[in-house]
DNA sequence: CTAGTGTTGAGAATGATTATCGTTCTCAAC
DNA sequence: GTTGAGAACGATAATCATTCTCAACACTAG
């Protein structure tokens, strides 16, 4: 995979760190596990370089941030097709959920108050499967 | 309007302010706007007691949280039928809207995945129609 | 090569929220 | 009316995620 970024960006090794470790992964990862995890693999880079990475591979579209309720923003790759989350209370765990009738909602809002509509966000908070039977 | 809190909360002076604020208008409030807000109208309450009385007014029921892209937690009067945000990236207007199909992707979730729902959140950013027109 | 600009890393700074702590308030039992 | 236990208050310190600052370093174009 050839990756090159718009301007005066520069694809540094710290940055193709980053992305690496979250393009090869699942996981929703906010920056100070990011941190961590390339310390432990004898990678490490300064926190102040994964925000800023962050912020540039975000802007390129290379990952996708997304807010949960907590205050942590979390990133994970992009290229997936668009997906909502489910975060269970009790574990922590974030599924991945879609449906059709979201771009309906979209379509019908910006129809009705003649807003353009550039990004949304719907997380959902409950007790996951596996914890209900637990509990 | 008689308002009993459960069990050893109290419905103090402080909290009713708060109360009273927030439930007698269509704002989004965020904490600090709360604190300034009552100390202008010469009812100044200390900030912390502000966190606080939200977060047990919020426990009780009496107001509702939600969390926005900026980092601040905002609340609003409860009792108003669900709704969703728009939130305008230019003036940062917030608008409220919302859609019967979101109700058919709960129950399809919950069906498909076993998890409970308790709450959920749909946040969509773009920009509204007098900021486009001005633009 | 060299100037100009992007990037890094460490640490300070920021902003929202939460914890701490001594004091005050409430209320039921005495 | 007094007391005692626990809730609440207000000021301030602490925390947490994130951003800023700045000196040292690395690219890139001329």
């Amino acid at each position: 995979m050839i990756i090159v970024l718009n301007m005066k960006r520069r694809l540094t090794p710290q940055r193709e760190a980053i992305l690496e470790l979250i393009g090869s992964s699942d996981r929703h990862w906010d920056a100070e596990s990011i941190a961590k995890m390339l310390a432990r693999k004898g990678r490490a880079i300064g926190l102040a370089t994964v925000y800023r990475g962050l912020a540039v591979l975000e802007e390129e579209g290379l990952i996708h941030a997304i807010q949960l309720t907590d205050g942590k923003k979390r990133y994970e790759r992009a290229g997936k097709e668009h997906h909502d989350h489910f975060i269970c209370k009790l574990c922590g765990s974030i599924t991945e959920f879609s449906h059709p009738a979201e771009a309906r909602i979209l379509e019908h809002l910006s129809r009705e108050t003649g807003a353009v509509v550039h990004g949304h966000e719907f997380v959902v908070f409950g007790v996951c499967a596996s914890c209900r039977e637990a509990s």
